[in-house]
DNA sequence: CAATCCGATGGTAGCGCTGTCAATAATTGT
DNA sequence: ACAATTATTGACAGCGCTACCATCGGATTG
């Protein structure tokens, strides 16, 4: 014979349809479909459901449906809090919904992103969010062969695996890089961590507009592969100033060097915005609180989560948007510490 | 007859058995205990799953195993980045183990908690990691019929479900005004935000210590319910001042409210140590770079992530600890913002 | 050389649920 | 009133894998 007998304590949907005086399938409707059940039926089901305490087994049930209800999030950090305001957006999008948020992290290793996909793909996700538009050839593939909606979030591309919701980090900087010239800046530095796809991208867009401007000197771009500190900040732009003296504006890839520019700055005397320009990206919430009031390209992260979860759970139920690319944009937020320096 | 047939295109572990020339079963021990196989066969089977492109189904797995090889992670919240710090403890402990982690975001209810810890059950997990000692009875009755290792986190205290790993959040903020005192500061300002159990705890600490120094005074104690952002620390912190200006110390029951304080300082030309002495909790990053550094509560969150998932693996393998409960402390980092007034 | 053990492998029977289709009961139209 | 349609319900098989033995050859032992 096979296994040892299935112990009397387990309860199964087959004693609660018993108990119910229902067949198996009735009972099993009961959780699906409620409304296809008479509602004596309905009552009679839920009530041997609570006297029996039974807790459906969610294996057996993606085992005979071929699906499951969990929507699969891939994030490369939980540290950065950037995508915190994403995972807002997706949790409150998708509560209320019968989908449930399964959340992986990377940590920026394309070969822990390749394992995640893999092991989401064993699991057939109902549908998948995943960050960024760089994924290896082989993670693309595993991507295509899953077999369900896919969202890339937080940058857009010209092609998507499946949909997107995101933005042009590119523009971005090369808009925030616009808004510095403009007020006469003209010595404007760099400060890059933990250069990912997208802050490449930020500084392509710094780079393009200094150049349109005639004003890029290698000199005044410092980055590291470090990840982002607000200390940081600090010690990259002290390591500008050791290499050339003359800057009167630092762009900051996110707000955590920016933060740290302005202690820097408090630390050196260094007056802000007369002495120097700060500006920042992403837009945190304590940019508009520090003194002086920082800079920033507010990006609209909270939205991203959103519409992604959104995009994802209509694929999943037929309805696909006519735009697979939804661009959301960002917002320059002007403050203090980008004012002319005659101000 | 039942459902269509099996389309041809799809691969299971017969198919892999049936080109490696060896039974199901021996397929299937390939992947849960290779030593046993031969070598020969092992190889066999090794060129069999990459040759069809095999995708284990974990359902089916997870079904006919009675398990799953999932580390289910319960917190409050994403935004607060100290959770970050224990996610990345997590992380990095179970890498390298068989074990994959689920998280799961209860934003502070206890509502949504109770749900996702009957969501985890129904599915079944190898182990749990939840956040805190104050769940629900409810919560409490799901988490004891769970029937696996669980690990209450952040805090301690006498009934653990299973095991735990935090520190005393009551010793720590009574450390940290005892700090206060020694600096010859009396009236310590108590900032509250988000007042979830562990800052209910702090406040404890703080109410105490100040007892014991005969200066409690309710005038003292400016709250709110609101969760903690930068610029909330300036509005609770202005309120303090408008219910009583004289104040020479702030206590915070985290940091980013610090650093709001001490941004409102700066508005409002206080000087920090001097006027006023500014403490946090939990010490992040930024308070070592700020200027003047703030002085904060060392909380050991990477640890008590490795911990966590460590306590949890060990249990699951059959190596309970001796001890259910780990104390992992605190420590005080005195910075400037807490010297003496006379400094 | 029989008795014993051990490592490697396979056969069988489910795990607990749902898809498919058929059957029945209730309702409607003409 | 009777056929046609629609709501409810049920029977059956099987999703893809693994637990539980059974087996079988070969090594070890006395």
């Amino acid at each position: 014979m096979g296994r040892k007998q299935t112990k009397s304590g387990k309860i199964r949907l087959t004693e609660v349809a018993k108990l119910a005086g229902v067949s198996p399938i009735t009972a099993s409707r009961f959780f699906r479909n409620p409304e296809a059940l008479s509602l004596s039926k309905r009552e009679r089901v839920d009530s041997a459901v609570k006297e029996l305490g039974y807790v459906p087994n969610l294996a057996a049930r993606a085992l005979a449906s071929h699906r499951t209800e969990v929507i699969g999030v891939v994030i490369p950090s939980l540290t950065n809090n950037v995508f915190a305001d994403v995972l807002r957006g997706i949790y409150d999008s998708s509560e209320g919904s019968r989908y449930s948020i399964q959340l992986a992290n990377t940590r920026y290793s394309i070969l822990q992103e390749e394992k995640l996909l893999r092991l989401f793909r064993a699991q057939k996700p109902a549908g998948l969010i995943v960050t960024g538009i760089n994924q290896t050839a082989e993670s693309r593939k595993v991507l295509e062969t899953m077999n369900c909606p896919v969202t890339q979030i937080m940058e857009i591309g010209d092609s998507p695996v499946d949909m997107m919701v995101g933005f042009s980090h590119y523009d971005a900087a090369f808009a925030a890089i616009s808004h510095i010239l403009e007020q006469g800046r003209r010595r404007i530095g760099f400060l890059g961590a933990r250069m990912d796809p997208r802050v490449q991208r930020r500084f392509e867009g710094y780079r393009d507009a200094m150049k349109t401007a005639s004003l890029f000197d290698p000199n005044l771009v410092v980055t590291t592969s470090v990840p982002t500190t607000v200390t940081l900040g600090g010690t990259l732009f002290a390591d500008l100033l050791a290499r050339t003296a003359e800057i009167d504006a630092v762009f900051c890839v996110n707000d955590d060097l920016a933060l740290g520019v302005l202690f820097e700055c408090q630390r050196r005397q260094i007056a802000v915005p007369r002495d120097l320009a700060i500006v920042g990206f992403n837009d945190l919430e304590f940019m508009a609180s520090a003194v002086p009031s920082l800079t920033s390209v507010r990006t609209n992260r909270y939205e991203m989560g959103r519409h992604a979860v959104t995009m994802v759970i209509d694929a999943i139920e037929g309805r696909r948007p006519q735009e697979p690319v939804l661009d959301l944009g960002f917002q320059l937020m002007v403050r203090e510490s980008s004012m002319p320096q005659n101000s």
